[in-house]
DNA sequence: TAAGATTGAAACCTCAATCTTA
DNA sequence: TAAGATTGAGGTTTCAATCTTA
């Protein structure tokens, strides 16, 4: 830790920007999600893999791996998103301990009214005046990152 | 809302990838930060406002403004920031609301122990390995978003 | 023993209501 | 009335401990 490589001027900048695009971005798809459909991004999330998945149903375990989220926080917002009656449990016929998340009715309904609106403020707020090499970056920079967080974590 | 744009493939393809590094970098630089230091992304930010500071002291509406904090979100922050002896608070002469907020010896302790880690974390994580076109990129679009937000909010 | 999952405590964030001084 | 700031309630996230079944 005796010589640091600090961050140039350059960088400093980028990282700045991005901090502060990230929090602020972050915080507007929330409040907006939130006053047009009433749900979070949280929520938001996990109603997409439930929709995206064959049969509308997926296994905890499965739901805390693809979204990255600790169990426990899993189940914390399972269970907030059952009072809501957002999504429902079914057994597992196969493994005992665990359970099928299902979306419900309620739950179908509520990602069918959100994702529009959420469509066209990420677009208004994002992609409109992207041009499509900045896109095409802002997909090589996250590859990269994630290359260097798998590489970080086994260390 | 009857023709919407939804996202092209691409565009879908960015949009995930984006959500998912900043996602996992947070996670990660978070628990490292903590991990080294013991210290939050939240805590760390706060401590570098009142460092770049000319005097070590900055109002409280000024640390909301620049972190772009819910006023009620930092008075919390820095109630218990103030309890673990990090900041303390000074009166204002010219404004008997208000308050500054000061850096305590600890604090500038804890902030100098953590920089040198912090920023090699980042460097590791995100930096390293990218290319000078892709960090010139990376500003672009944080400046192309904030625009957008700005222009959004007064709608 | 380990994997799937829940629980409770403590930290954190948001919202609305409130308090004090300008 | 409005600006600077705090408070309390309720939702969210993390950590460690726990429970049940593989």
């Amino acid at each position: 830790m005796d010589d640091i490589r600090w961050l140039d001027e350059s960088e400093q900048r980028a990282w700045r920007a991005y901090l502060t695009m990230q929090s602020r971005l972050n915080a507007r798809l929330n409040r907006r999600l939130q006053a047009d459909s009433d749900l979070s991004i949280s929520d938001f999330a996990v109603l997409v893999e439930l929709t995206d998945s064959a049969e509308n149903r997926v296994r905890a375990f499965e739901l805390a791996r693809t979204l990255q989220w600790e169990k426990s926080r899993l189940s914390h917002h399972l269970a907030r998103m059952q009072r809501r009656g957002l999504i429902g449990r079914e057994e597992c016929p196969s493994d005992a301990r665990g359970a099928f998340i299902v979306i419900t009715p309620t739950g179908r309904k509520a990602i069918d009214e959100a994702a529009p609106h959420h469509v066209e403020t990420v677009r208004r707020l994002f992609f409109d005046g992207l041009t499509p090499e900045q896109i095409q970056t802002l997909q090589t920079i996250p590859d990269h990152v994630l290359d260097r967080l798998a590489a970080d974590e086994c260390e």
